[in-house]
DNA sequence: TATGAATGAGGATTCATTCAT
DNA sequence: TATGAATGAATCCTCATTCAT
C-alpha cells in the first residue's frame, strides 16, 4: 500500500502493523492452542482469545480451521529446518565435534524454541491428518535422518564411531530424547508441576548415546 | 422363519445379551479409537461400531465419555504394572542383567502390548485432562523411575555402571526409546507406509545406551 | 381364573394376588409421579421403582407411556364419580344441608383422598393431551357442575339463597378452594416447608362462600 | 439479484441482528411455550421458532434450558409485583374499597396479563424445581398475603368485616379463583372449546366472598 | 409372567462458519 | 479490515420400547 518501508512514517502505524502481522499472530496463537488440546478440542474462539482478535477476524485470512492447523506446519517447519540444514552445510571439524553441534541444534529447535509444540501436534493428530505426517515425515524427518546419516558415516569411515550398528537406527536413538523432552513440555509439564531439567535431560541423554556410539578403544576391552 | 425353535440358529438376533464381555470389549474399541483421533474427535459411535453394540449400549457401562476416557487408563495400566513390579522383585542376577531384563519388559509392555495406546493417549490429551497426567505420572512413571533407579544405583555401587550422572536422568534415558516407538506405532505407522522396525530400534538403542553406562574399564581410555 | 373368592385357599396366594394386582400397583405409581414431575418427565424406571416392579413389566399391562397415563384417569376417576353422585342422590334435607355435604364429599375427593393427583395432573397435561381435558371436563366437571346448580336452583327457589348470581358461576365460586387446595398438595406442599391446614381452608372458604350465598334476611340489611 | 445496494429491499436476510430485542422475544416464546406444554416437554426449536430465530441463538442469551426457565420466573414477576405494591400503597379510602381494589388490580395481573402464565407453571412444575417453588412463594405469596392480611385487619379493626376468621385463609379464599382462572386459561381453554367469562367468574366470587366477609348486621340475623 | 440388556429415535448443546453491520 | 450475532450441522446423552432369557 505504501512505497516507505519504515512503518513509523504511515498515518496510522499501529493499526497497519497490526494488519500486516496477524496472520502470523493468528499461526502463533493457534500452534500454541493446539498443541494444548489437540486440533479437535480446540475452539476457534479461544485461538482468537490468545491472538487478540476475534473468530471472525480468523477467516480473513485462513480458508477453515483446518487449513489453519496445516498452515502451522506449513509456516513454521520449513524456514526453520533451511536455516538448520545450511548451518550444517557449513560446519568444520571431526564427525564427532559436527554431529555434537547438529544434535544441539536440533535440541534447541525441537525443545527450546516455539516450534517444540509442532512434533506434539504431529503425534497427536497423526491419526487425524495422515497427510500431515507425510508432509513432516518427507520435510523434516526424513531429511534429518539424511543429514544425521551422512555425519554418522563419516564417524565410522574414520574410526571414530562404532561400525556395528545400523546408522538409520543410531539416528533415531538420537533424536528419541528430543522428541521425549518436546512432548513432555506440552504435556506433562504445564498442567501439573512435574517439570524435568531440559539441560539436564539433554547432556545425560548425549553422554549416553556419544559414549555407547564411540568406537572401542584400540586394544580395547569392551 | 426357520422351523427350529432355538433360536441360535438365526441369522441376525437383533442383539446379543452379553453383559459380562461388553465392558471389556468397550473399553477396548474406545481405547483403539481414542488413540488414534484424540478424545475430542472420536464419536462414541466409532467406538460402539467398533465394539460390536451401539451408542445406548456404552451408557449402560460408563458414565459418559469421559468416564469411558478415564476407565481406559484406570483398568489398563494398574494390572500391568503391578504385574512388571512383581516381575522384577524376584529376580536374581547382575545389576546390568537386571537392567536388561527391566527395560525389555517394559518396553514388551509399552511398545508390543495392546497397551502401547496409553502413553500416546496420555501425552496427547494431557493438556484436556490434568489429572490423568498426574494419575499416570504417579502410577506409572513415578514407579518406573523409582525401580529403574534401584537398579541403576546398585550397579554403581559395584561398579558396574558409570557414576558420573544423575541417576534419574540416565533413567530418562533408558525410557526415551520406548515412549518414541509407542508412539510412533500409533501416529506414523498406520497412517503413512512409515513403519520402523522395532526390534531393531530397540537393539540400537539399548546397545548405545548400555554401552554409554559402562564403567570405564579399569585401567581405560574412554 | 380361580372359581374361589377368597385368596388365602390358593396355591400360591401370595405370588398369585402380585400378578392380579400389578395393574392398580403400576396405575397408583404412575398417578404419584406423573402427578410430581409431569407427564413427559416421569421415566418409566421411576414408576416401575415405585410399583416394585422393573420397566419391561409395564408394558405387559399397558401399550406405552400414553396409554398409561389415559388409564390412570379412566381407571380412578369415574368408579370415584359414580359414587359420589350416587350419595348424592339418597340425601335428603334443605338445600343448604345437601350443598354443605355435596362440597363436603366433593372436598374429600379432591383433596384428601389419593386421587387428589388426578386434577394437578389434568391442569398440568391440558396442553399435551387435550383429549384428556374433554373427557375429565365432561365426565367430571360439567357432571359436577349439574350436580351442584341443581342444588343451587332448589335453594334460590326456596329461598334460602340469594337469587342475583349466576348459578353455572357460583358453582365454579365453590369448586376453585378445592382446586387450587388440589394443586397446593401436589406442588408447593412436599417441595418445601409451606404446608397449609386443608381443614382452615375448607371452613374459612365454605364459611365465606355460603355466608355470601345466604338470602338477605327478611327485612334485610346486606 | 437486485439492482439496489441496499439490502433491506432483499426479499429474506437470511438473519436479522438484533442483541437488544432478543432476549426479551426468546423469553417471551419460551413462556407461552412452557406453559402451554410444560418445562420437559417443550422443545428448544419450538421456543425458536416461536421467537423468529433457531436453537442456537437461545444459547447465545441463555446459559441452558433451566437457566432460561428460571429467568421467566425472575425476569417476569419481579418488576409485575413491584408495581402492584407500589400502586397499594397509595391507596386512600376504605378498607373494603382498598381490598376491592387490590383484588382487581391482583386480577388482572394474574388472569388478564400475559403473567397469567406463570402460576400455572410453577404449578406444574413445582415438582421439578423446588427452588423456583420458595422463590414463587417468598416473592409473590407471602408479599401478597401479608399485603392482603393488613387491608383486612384494618376492616376488622373498623368493624367492617367479620372477625371469627383467620385472616391469613381468608386471603387464600380470595385468591383461588385468581389461581383456578389462571390455570383454567392455560389449560382448559385453548386445547378445547371450554372457555369461561373471566369477568363473570370474577364478579360472581367477588361478590360471594365479600358478602360472606361483611360484618353481620347491627341487630343482623346471620 | 418377569427381567433387564440392548436398541435407536429424539432433543439439548456446542461450535465452525457465515454475513449484516 | 474487523466484528460478533446468527446459523445449523454434528454429537453427546436420555429414555421409551423391544426382546432374548
Amino acid at each position: 500500500m505504501s512505497a516507505s518501508s519504515t512503518p513509523s512514517n504511515r498515518a496510522h502505524p499501529r493499526w497497519q502493523r497490526r494488519k500486516e502481522a496477524r496472520p502470523a499472530e493468528i499461526l502463533d496463537a493457534a500452534l500454541q492452542e493446539f498443541a494444548t488440546r489437540g486440533f479437535a478440542a480446540t475452539r476457534l474462539e479461544d485461538i482468537a482469545r490468545r491472538a487478540g482478535c476475534t473468530k471472525g477476524t480468523i477467516f480473513l485470512y485462513f480458508e477453515n480451521k483446518e487449513d489453519l492447523f496445516k498452515a502451522i506446519v506449513r509456516e513454521n517447519l520449513l524456514p526453520a529446518i533451511y536455516e538448520a540444514e545450511a548451518r550444517a552445510a557449513n560446519h568444520e571439524g571431526t564427525p564427532g565435534e559436527l554431529l555434537r553441534e547438529l544434535v544441539r541444534a536440533r535440541w534447541d529447535m525441537m525443545v527450546n524454541s516455539r516450534l517444540s509444540a509442532v512434533p506434539k501436534l504431529v503425534f497427536s493428530e497423526a491419526g487425524n491428518f495422515p497427510d500431515l505426517v507425510r508432509y513432516f515425515y518427507d520435510e523434516i524427518v526424513a531429511r534429518s535422518h539424511a543429514l544425521f546419516a551422512k555425519v554418522l558415516r563419516a564417524g565410522i569411515e574414520q574410526g571414530e564411531f562404532r561400525d556395528d550398528l545400523d546408522v538409520m537406527y543410531v539416528t533415531r536413538a538420537l533424536m528419541s530424547p528430543m522428541l521425549v523432552a518436546a512432548l513432555w513440555k506440552h504435556s506433562v509439564e504445564g498442567h501439573s508441576s512435574l517439570a524435568i531439567d531440559g539441560e539436564k535431560y539433554y547432556e545425560t541423554s548425549l553422554a549416553l548415546l556419544l559414549a555407547g556410539l564411540a568406537a572401542p578403544a584400540a586394544g580395547g576391552n569392551r
